[in-house]
DNA sequence: ATAAGAATGCAATACCATTGCAGTCCTGCT
DNA sequence: AGCAGGACTGCAATGGTATTGCATTCTTAT
């Protein structure tokens, strides 16, 4: 089918499947990342749980970043090209209070701030909530 | 029985009752935030239920803040004398990949950053993780 | 002492995440 | 082409946490 997407997945060792397809399709679509819920709503067809295994294998190659945005459910949302989910890849994450969608702020990065001593960093993630542009 | 700790309570206009007592008592004791299962098996006697309604107290009254972690379960800490919760209260936590105690870094005030046009801030969690200094 | 309101204990429910397993699809090899 | 092994999928089942309903008990003010 689409040879970009099949591309996609290949360079990040994902085998490209029909499913894997169609997700990468929907979620390369969204304005704001997308709960599990969110994408079982957009193929009536699909299994929930072959979504699931889907955004995990996607989440273990790189393809997307898993996002905490306190709502209860998690959420996803595909990388930047050549990003690594390393610290230095990061960026905020906005989660809107009034319309419930969580954007990724990619031209944000997390500031740097310093640990107490012997406290080594792996991951961060920064989450702010608020009233988004579209909802004021 | 505790002044002190009934004092405490009272100035947040929350009643003193003997298990909100025994529960401010056991969080002053922590060194890092308690999930709801810490505190179940701190009071082996205590309802699971009862304990959940005191901690939804405590933070709707500004006693202690909830702190997402990313585990599953949520935790709790003591707020600082003063804390309003406030996006200038606020402050880094950090979460131990090896011990899995997550801590709070009221020293670490998270570093100010500029949101897109049009996006207003009410809340914001930098969750840090890692290693912390103990097991390392 | 009494009545109203608050807090508690137990049961039930609602979600979301995760795993087990059997059937199906794909790929590489002969 | 035929076959074997591994990967992927679909359905059922399970585990864990959060949340609510309701009846009972406790606390406080009149
Ligand atoms: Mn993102
Ligand atoms: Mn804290
Ligand atoms: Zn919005
Ligand atoms: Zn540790």
């Amino acid at each position: 089918m689409n040879e970009a997407l099949e591309h996609k997945l290949k360079i990040r060792q994902v085998r490209p499947t029909a499913m894997r397809l169609l997700v990468l399709e929907a979620l390369e679509k969204q304005a704001s990342a997308v709960s599990l819920q969110d994408l079982e709503s957009a193929f009536e067809k699909a299994d929930r749980i072959t979504l699931y295994r889907t955004l995990k294998t996607f989440q273990e190659k790189g393809l997307v970043h898993r996002i905490e945005d306190g709502t209860g459910a998690t959420k996803y949302a595909l990388c930047e090209v050549g990003c690594e989910c390393a610290p230095e890849d990061l960026h905020v994450h906005f989660h809107c209070n009034n319309c419930q969608q969580t954007f990724c702020l990619p031209k944000i990065g997390i500031p740097a701030f310093q640990l107490p001593n012997n406290f080594s960093l792996q991951e961060i993630n920064l989450m702010a909530k608020g009233i988004c542009a579209a909802c004021r």
